[in-house]
DNA sequence: ATAATAAAGGATGTTTTTATCTTTTATTAT
DNA sequence: ATAATAAAAGATAAAAACATCCTTTATTAT
């Protein structure tokens, strides 16, 4: 078990994937090239791309040279949307222990030390940006696969 | 999704219970009163303790007067034992995209804000001894419940 | 208009995680 | 020795996560 779900994991792999594919070029990308370049099961992947195109976090057209791609906006949008949209926001603000009353007046064991962790954690994908590896997705110094 | 699984969670807050509650006193707790202490499913935390028993991180009897407590070594463990061996070491270890391939030469684009996290949860968890909270979940200033 | 394309939608299947129940084994007190 | 107790072990069940397949809808090119 990893810090997010797999779907979450395919989902942000796959944003990535059509940001740098896509941005300023008004081109679209399709699920199979999507799929084989972050090696994900294609069907799955079409549900959680379906998922986040009905939720906004990506665009998408169907038809010939339909696929999805993503706008100027979007690709200054930060990673907290994704994981929020996929997995919920537990991982920034659920105890540790799985606590539903942990608070600062009635604290779990560990409650002070995960705050710090969940805030980096918040912290760190509030400020990155979706469209932000585009260049070094490109020259192939960031991967994406396997 | 939490950062540990649920198994881990119940586990983790059970040996807390069972260190504080025998901690000293030559006493043992039974299942019935672990899983109350707790707020968690008592036939799904007998499993769970049975196989923490087999791994050798709490200690039991069978028979009356029988149940789980933790000899001094087991108290003096770190938090970091428990996860590994329900977890497994991935929370440490593994790629927040779930890349198997991920590493300084190949690195996804979180790799290092990642490496960071997942040091921190891992020298929190081994620098956090079992029995370290034994006085504050006697007083109530800590609470294992809900 | 028509055929081809590609995502959307809906139904279904598999695997893993979470949870329960029943029987067996070890221990203790009588 | 026997009965009572409590964990261990094994089998089973329910729920959630992960994954696939088939049909429909929107779009484009001819």
């Amino acid at each position: 078990m990893g810090i997010f779900s797999k779907t979450c994991e395919y989902a942000i792999r796959a944003v990535f994937f059509i940001a740098h594919k896509t941005a300023g070029q008004s081109s679209r990308v399709g699920i199979k090239e999507i799929a084989g370049g972050i090696d994900s099961p294609e069907p799955f992947l079409a549900k959680i791309l379906q998922d986040l195109s009905r939720k906004g976090i990506v665009q998408s057209t169907k038809g010939p040279n339909g696929g999805f791609y993503l706008d100027a906006a979007s690709l200054l949008r930060p990673l907290s949307d994704i994981v929020e949209a996929v997995d919920g926001d537990d991982i920034f603000y659920g105890c540790g222990l799985g606590l539903k009353q942990c608070s600062e007046i009635n604290p779990c064991p560990l409650h002070n030390e995960f705050k710090e962790i969940r805030n980096r954690i918040h912290h760190l994908l509030q400020d990155t940006k979706i469209g932000e590896f585009n260049d070094e997705l490109i020259t192939g110094i960031l991967s994406l696969k396997k």
